[in-house]
DNA sequence: CGTCAGTTTGACCTAGTTCAAGGCCAGTGG
DNA sequence: CCACTGGCCTTGAACTAGGTCAAACTGACG
């Protein structure tokens, strides 16, 4: 499949998971004109401070929004799993607050804003879907501030790796209870703020207790059950099943 | 000054800082009907798993969004100063994920779903202001995750102080540096994700540091470049300077 | 004057950090 | 084909920020 009908198609579905469009909606949705980009791992993408002028659409690959604090401490604030719109704020928001950076290597579809706005003006229902995605990405740093706040080591990053099973599973990268999870224990740490060692030490507990198991970037949730349990996991601020 | 117009100021306000509003978007908003409302703290304006199907204004006092995990652990993830939506994802998400409480007493309007949905579709730019002001509670989510999962209680307690004070400051309740500061001890902790004991250390330390005074529910911030030195506090992610 | 909610302080405890050292692989170059 | 290197993972030991428990203190209010 080619970079642009893989992403008509995951713009697609994203939209698509809150309503049905219409053929016209469906084709101006189709005619964006795209940029398509190749990242590696670790590339940043924009740098806090830049005042972006095009949308960024996740084809392949993961991507961090990320802050940096004086103490050099680098928290992750949220992921970006492909169909993802990271920088959908670039839209009305005139800088970045943060860095976009590649967790993976990836490939990257660039919008301009103008066009979007364009699109958006003529076809109200795809910015109302829009909207309600970037709606989502707020309920979920929320559900992130409850997890860094409140949630012992072992629930919190057993929460993280709910959500990520979840979210990866709607658009399709969940075979049975495996999954591609690329990411290091110390980028686990940056999202979940333990240091690099608790988070070892973590997934052992979590690999002996059964409950998952982690070999080379695959993962599987052995017992989602019981994932759920040891985190308080409740998916519902993720608004999947909720077609509007 | 009533309820009814004190409303109408105070969302002029809010999407005035975005843009200029012609006479007729002005008078959209103002002809917008209202149910005016007032709670006493510690009231719930809405629970979690609750379908609304109006918006909530918050004109008067403060509100807090919060989760509460199975331990019993209460995290407040937003808080909401006069003149903000604190529930405008109601609008696009069709359940609570979330508490929404008052953390003092106040005055609440509610404005029906059905009236909004058909103000913004005819004013596009309206519906860009308030899609705007759910980004920018986006941003300062993420900032929360950033601010208890890498800061140091001193840190933290000092940006979150950093934060409203500069919030409120932009509707007009900070006079000098002074400004009401109706939290509890406790409530702080829930706030920045620490114990109420150690809330009221870091608040002793702050004190005796010369950089706030705190009594009855007065708070100054007395050296407001120390403040933001100690917490790393920059106000770019709040977008207040920031008309499109 | 008693009560109740909130604040302050002390003493002890623990989850998670930090520092340090090995171990394991995959890729690279001789 | 093997040795070397550099990320990443794993483990141990010592340390600390912040939690928990408990008690005293303050002020507002009926």
């Amino acid at each position: 499949m080619s970079d642009a009908a893989r992403s008509a198609k995951i713009i697609l579905r994203k939209i698509e998971t809150v309503f049905r469009l219409s053929e016209e909606e469906r084709q101006a949705i189709l005619s964006l004109p795209l940029t398509i980009r190749r990242f590696d791992r670790g590339q940043d993408i924009a740098r806090q401070g830049d005042k972006p002028s095009q949308c960024v659409l996740l084809l392949e690959g993961w991507i961090a929004r990320y802050k940096v604090v004086p103490s050099g401490k680098r928290q992750i604030v949220a992921i970006a799993i492909p169909g993802d719109l990271p920088d959908l704020q670039g839209l009305y928001l005139p800088w970045m607050d943060h860095d976009l950076g590649m967790l993976t290597k990836g490939i990257v579809a660039f919008v301009p804003h103008g066009t979007i706005e364009a699109m958006l003006g003529q076809y109200p229902r795809i910015a109302k879907a829009l909207w309600r995605d970037s709606l989502v990405e707020g309920a979920i740093s929320r559900e992130w501030v409850l997890n860094v706040a409140v949630r012992e080591a072992y629930a919190r990053v057993a929460h993280v790796l709910c959500e990520l099973c979840i979210r990866l599973r709607a658009v399709g990268l969940v075979h049975g209870n495996d999954f591609d999870f690329p990411l290091t224990q110390s980028q686990l740490g940056e999202v979940t703020g333990l240091s690099n060692v608790h988070v070892n030490r973590t997934l052992m507990a979590l690999r002996s207790d059964g409950l998952i198991s982690l070999e080379r970037g695959s993962m599987t949730i052995i017992d989602f059950d019981k994932m759920m349990e040891a985190s308080g996991f409740d998916e519902s601020y993720l608004y999947l099943a909720a077609a509007a």
